[in-house]
DNA sequence: TTGCTCCAAATTGTTGACAATCAATCCAAG
DNA sequence: CTTGGATTGATTGTCAACAATTTGGAGCAA
């Protein structure tokens, strides 16, 4: 999505973004400590810039720091994934909500063209789980655009959905739901499209909390 | 709620705390530019862990930075103020919704008790706003308590609740809907002890969006 | 007066050295 | 053999100097 190469502006900034990288893609395992020192050198930069990137992503919940004994990667145990889920549950149900009023019919439109390309994408495919999420996660934020809050599109497309593929890299493809997925993003983007709000909403809670039971069903039997 | 004096553990913490104090009294101004070279001899620390302390601030939404020209503190105006009460009520409903179902009878009957504390209080200090938003915001921190979700406890008891007590030193004491309010939170308390998340869900959002109209209206008319 | 160029001052970004704190190890006393 | 405490090593926190970038204005030409 927005893929900024390395031509960020700071150092901090770089070392932000790989870092993240790194946490997202599991290279940093969950639970690791950060040594600062180790990163410092792995980065070629000093320890200020680096300090201020752990500090930012400590904001964003990617990583816990207890003074004078280091960061550590965020782990993400059964809890705090029912967690996210919830979490996702009421912001995105919501989102869908003000989706439903605000969206225009060209939008609309382009977003049906959108299901309709990943529907090909996963035909070609044969269930090639990559394009499964990223046609999902591109739905999700279409959706949230949709919205017009920048408040919820932030913490959306920021945080939780950092946290989110954190998840998806762990579960991996444990669940191959692709289909049902699809047909429930037609049966969301049908509400908003006769500006059912309250049906919206309540598709889209329903989609999230699926996927929750599917996943934490998938886990418990492995 | 949480007062935790001057003994935080690093300087960056403290700066950290102080930066957030100011920010939400309105000692600095919104929009104002936070100078590194100002801060650090206000505080008498270096500008190290001061710029640690900014970027953390910047993770938490409260301040703005742009590389190379400094950061600057948030600005709340309509627009934000508008998307931040949404998605309180997106959130802080589910947060009920989940309240309904988790907490204890113990709970509800202390958060009873607290309500009624709170209207004595309201008597005895006729309509300050002191006490008013402080109980307003120990209602909703009760309740966000009894999501058992602690993702959802911390943003609304963190990023959210700064934000929040910002417009509420912004708007003062604009719209006196202490008595309402509080009428409505025993109607949310009733519905909880119910068990009914339903009912619950919609009366804690329409307590939500009906404080934005208030307030929205007392800002159009001044 | 207007617009451009270029310079300089101020501010931010970065670094390496230094201080403070924590954890583990080792030694000695009971 | 165990336990208590001091010591040492490693790691984090802090600082002041240095480099890089932006911005504002002085100077000059059209």
């Amino acid at each position: 999505m927005t893929a900024q190469l390395d031509e960020e502006k700071t150092l901090s900034d770089k070392a932000s973004a790989r870092l993240t990288q790194a946490i997202i893609t599991g290279e940093l395992v969950q639970g690791q400590k950060l040594s600062e020192a180790d990163l410092a050198t792995r980065f070629g930069i000093s320890r200020g810039p680096l300090r201020e990137a752990i500090r930012q992503l400590e904001g964003l919940g990617l990583v816990t720091r207890v003074p004078h004994a280091g960061a550590r990667v965020v782990t993400l145990n059964d809890d705090t994934m029912r967690n996210l889920y919830q979490v996702r549950e009421a912001l995105e149900g919501f989102a869908c909500r003000m989706a439903a009023q605000h969206m225009t019919d060209d939008e609309i439109k382009k977003l049906r063209t959108l299901l309709n390309e990943h529907e090909m994408q996963i035909d070609a495919s044969a269930g090639q789980a990559y394009y499964q999420s990223e046609g999902d996660l591109d739905f999700h934020f279409q959706i949230a655009l949709g919205s017009r809050n920048q408040m919820l599109i932030d913490l959306l497309a920021g945080e939780l959905y950092q946290l989110l593929r954190m998840c998806r890299y762990r579960t991996s493809n444990l669940a191959n739901r692709t289909r049902l997925a699809l047909q429930q993003h037609h049966q969301i983007l049908d509400a908003i499209a006769n500006r059912d709000a309250d049906l919206a909403e309540m598709l889209m809670r329903r989609h999230i909390s699926g996927a929750w039971k599917s996943i934490s069903q998938m886990m418990e039997t492995s």
